[in-house]
DNA sequence: TGACTAAATGTTTACGAAAACATTTTATGA
DNA sequence: TCATAAAATGTTTTCGTAAACATTTAGTCA
């Protein structure tokens, strides 16, 4: 019983048990092939009784290329990330294909090593966060031949496909809507130490704009730690703490602004007429807020669906080869999956 | 080059170019075994020129088991579970292990199924949510031979070992807390159409406490929509709006209280005055709230952390079998990690 | 220098599933 | 009733790695 138990029953134990060969079983586990229906029938209560469960590291092994996709992610600390995540999730579900994933901490180096463990398992595809990747991390996967799909960033070139928005144009609109309001002080708050290469491009975007538009940024505070609510009250306070506050503060994204939200009305500041607001998401928690938070909404979702839909995708080639065609792959394409302005009451 | 390159290098191709056998290779890459100086040198270099991924695939079958842990969510649409993930993410970090993970959105059918195709990868481990699993999902388990860690509840019977708190004693203690204040009429509101398990028994705890005091629950509302700041403040008013409301509300979570938070604010309701208000998890976006919600501390991130360690952990027997020695593992151990009242500004 | 030991390297095999090919049954029709 | 095709089932081999065992080479000491 000791040793016996231990065994987890192979096609060979199930073909023993139904007085098959192991051949058989796998045509009945799979259902190809020609199969009578008695023998059908006793392999499956064979298969049943003997808690019989399929050993995907040989059938990925024999078929060079597993049912995985991995999913590479800055941080699970930002509610973002995990929603990207859900959607390639949902996505998968019910298509047996499973996600394994692994976070960088936003670092090139962790994200190299982190490719490197995650192509071992031979997945159909990869999922990495943004266009910036090292030249180690773009050889490791050229080596690798896998299907990659970029999120979150158009604004670059794509290894192959990325699925997502502009980020510098979500922060040259937010500049633009603010200074349709009027607001010529600016302000910006941002967080990780300027290590979310995202967040930058956004401020880049919007600091052209303001520079265009002859006004000015005349504080910006990024503060080292991860994004927050908690983190973006402080950093607000501190900044309307000073001797020529700003009119308009742009956030990092919405965790930072509802934290300004919140000093605001601890305070007493009146929000826009003291100070005007903007932040970056549209997280849906905004709605529950007193005061609209203004925003850009971004397709998040969206993004994980739509990238890992183009990896376990009908876009194979006809042989089933990883489809290497350069007109489909090797050429950066570009999804633009939009952003949209949330024109709410802080601006 | 389209046939030869496409071809990823296998340990056989690394040994052709280093001169020497693929055993040898092996041996270098994994440093074991003797090697010569000369010899790991010139293999080393072969596999770098040849960009050599080792193919765990053949390794995990090799070894009857995958350096991978089952992750089993609820959802991810929650930032409790995906904190949850982030300790099993953070602990399993450069181990060499990777998490593999799979959604029910509380369906029992769903648990089933994800825990069967999970198996299939012959993971090291497997968490899951909770104590509650079907019959077959247990015997799926049992004859696997995979060690088990649940995680969040210790209200129950574990399979082997949970990390967690009792559900039940952190709604007891939000009663008692309450009581001690003099509130008499109590209220309830949740979500999930009563699908979350663990929120059902906080509740059965806060209403045994709430009729041992001789006190009563006046309403309940439970939606059937996923927990959200926006569906707590719709619920918040719906509750307040009738001609009795309670005194104070328990809400299953902080998200649905800090809804509520967020409807008094805009109506100038009192806290806790008017109404009080107590939720539960502890999540930090609370502290940037105007009010200190009353909260039950949880340790969500620990209960991923250490679910993860013992699964990785040197817990194996001496010959690295599953262990499956009755005293450790079969007999239900529950590791308490314990919960804490927050004691806020809203009851 | 030769016997002998330790170090270095090589060969065979197993892990579980499934493609490719082979063989046995069963059904069909003249 | 027997050829013949179609259906059902079986056998061999492969995927990449590493344990177990085998062999060769280098090193030590009498």
């Amino acid at each position: 019983m000791v040793d016996k138990a231990e065994m987890r029953p192979t096609m060979e134990d199930v073909a023993a048990a139904a007085g098959v060969s192991q051949m058989t079983v796998s045509r009945v586990m799979r259902g190809t092939g020609q199969t009578s229906d008695k023998v059908r029938k006793r392999v499956q209560d064979a298969a049943r009784l003997l808690g019989y469960v399929p050993n995907r590291l040989a059938t990925a092994l024999r078929d060079e290329t597993a049912p995985l996709i991995a999913v590479v992610l800055p941080t699970l600390g930002n509610r973002v990330f995990s929603e990207v995540l859900n959607g390639v999730q949902t996505t998968l579900a019910g298509s047996g294909v499973q996600p394994v994933f692994g976070v960088t901490e936003y670092s090139a180096e962790r994200e190299e090593e982190l490719v490197r463990d995650l192509l071992s398992w031979r997945p159909r595809g990869i999922i990495l966060p943004g266009l910036e990747h090292s030249q180690a991390t773009r050889a490791t996967i050229r080596a690798s031949g896998v299907r990659v799909a970029e999120v979150m960033d158009i604004d670059g070139d794509p290894i192959s496909v990325a699925f997502g928005m502009s980020q510098i144009a979500a922060g040259r609109c937010t500049a633009q809507h603010m200074l349709s309001k009027g607001y010529r002080r600016f302000g910006y708050i941002g967080s990780q130490g300027g290590k979310d290469l995202r967040a930058l491009k956004r401020l880049e975007g919007f600091r052209a704009a303001i520079r265009e538009a002859g006004a000015q940024i005349v504080t910006q505070l990024i503060r080292p730690e991860p994004s927050s609510m908690t983190v973006g009250r402080r950093a607000t306070a501190e900044v309307l703490a000073q001797a020529h506050p700003p009119q308009a503060i742009y956030y990092s994204n919405d965790d930072l602004a509802a934290g300004g939200i919140m000093h605001c009305l601890s305070e007493g500041i009146a929000i826009p007429s003291d100070v005007a607001l903007a932040g970056f998401n549209g997280l849906p928690f905004l709605e529950a807020l007193p005061v609209r938070l203004t925003t850009v909404e971004t397709p998040r979702l969206q993004m994980g669906v739509q990238a890992a839909l183009h990896l376990i995708g009908q876009e194979t080639d006809q042989d089933g080869n990883q489809d290497r065609d350069p007109e489909r792959h090797s050429t950066g394409r570009r999804v633009d999956l939009g952003f949209q302005l949330i024109d709410g009451d802080t601006c």
